[in-house]
DNA sequence: CCTACCGATCGGTAGG
DNA sequence: CCTACCGATCGGTAGG
């Protein structure tokens, strides 16, 4: 016996496919425009299916939201590991969130705009991924301003900084002249202006 | 005889309002959850009498997105007129921009999200419409490359900076501690730098 | 611009 | 997780 097709729930796999069809389709077509037919299909399910898993198609979208975004906070940790230099973090910290944002199964950021269908409570939870997520890049800013390589921290510019890269959804084109570490480059050098050092060591 | 109710057509008002009330209402809620009746209703007209006036759901879309970014083009210019130094300039051009996005009435960037669900050709038509809005934006960015304020003004500038300042519908409060004047200062010195001056011009 | 209406679709559920 | 289905809603239209 190869594989039970039945025994439905004892295939966790089949939550996470879910999960990630309906995060791919909600950015693709919007919360709306996607029905759970079209999520159901994705994954080789019948039309009534998704709601074995799933109470509505608005906890759908939380759950690709926040567990998105606890993937993505993951993949910066790991990448900034053991990294000291603040201004070498920054910027992996920006690469890694461009590539999670483009390249990416689930680009959570891009969900923000949908959210405006879900409840307070799963508003609460959403908001908290996301601070969860600011944290390692506040962290950075704040070195940066006390080592004077930008004059403040203060939250704006956080907050603009998420903007110029997350908006990047909308233009940028993976098949394009250009690639994603020249874009990570370019958003680094408008928020530090030039290298103090004219060429950096990098 | 105060006002004839009837002889429709005669009364020009009722387009705009329909575009009004539409904008805000796709910014509100999006496009798809959005519903022509939700349409009618903000104008007082039934259900079907949107219809009369636009051919679909989609051409209203457009035609919000078409002539909300002219007339914020028009504002732009308005605002601009007899500035002659960049940095200023550009000073105005920021403030302008989050005015109308952040207090205007039709918030036509945000709207770029929504445009999934129109075909080709209105596609076309409003990226015309953003390619009229940019040009005064890449102008006095190309001049200040050239008074070497900044170190480059290649097209993903102008893209990072549109990002950042649109991103800010996504959570700028109106009620809160940061003015409308401190955004777009704070916008203008992470694209700028510290002035060179120190305290600069103003 | 209104009345009256249609065909299609959608989120969700019962029962297995 | 499937079958069968319901109630509600929606974009759009005919005819005036």
């Amino acid at each position: 016996m190869p594989r039970r097709k039945l025994e439905p729930g004892l295939e966790p796999n089949r939550r996470s496919e879910l999960l990630r069809a309906a995060a791919r389709l909600f950015v693709e077509k919007g919360f709306d425009a996607t029905t759970t037919r079209d999520i159901a299909d994705a994954v080789g399910m019948r039309s009534g299916s998704p709601f074995y898993h799933f109470r509505s198609k608005q906890e759908l979208l939380k759950a690709a939201m926040v567990e998105g975004l606890d993937a993505g906070y993951a993949r910066l940790l790991a990448a900034i590991d053991g990294l000291a230099d603040p201004e070498q973090r920054l910027r992996v910290l920006v690469r890694t969130h461009l590539g999670t944002l483009l390249e990416g199964e689930c680009p959570a950021p891009m969900l923000l705009g949908e959210t405006r269908a879900l409840d307070a409570a799963a508003h609460a939870e959403i908001a908290a991924a996301f601070d969860r997520y600011q944290v390692p890049w506040q962290a950075t800013l704040d070195e940066l301003a006390h080592a004077g390589r930008i004059s403040s921290a203060a939250p704006p510019l956080r907050l603009l900084l998420f903007g110029m890269l997350n908006w990047s959804k909308h233009w940028y084109r993976a098949d394009g002249k250009l690639s994603l570490d020249e874009l990570a480059d370019s958003a680094v050098a408008l928020l530090l202006g030039a290298p103090p050092g004219a060429r950096g060591e990098r």
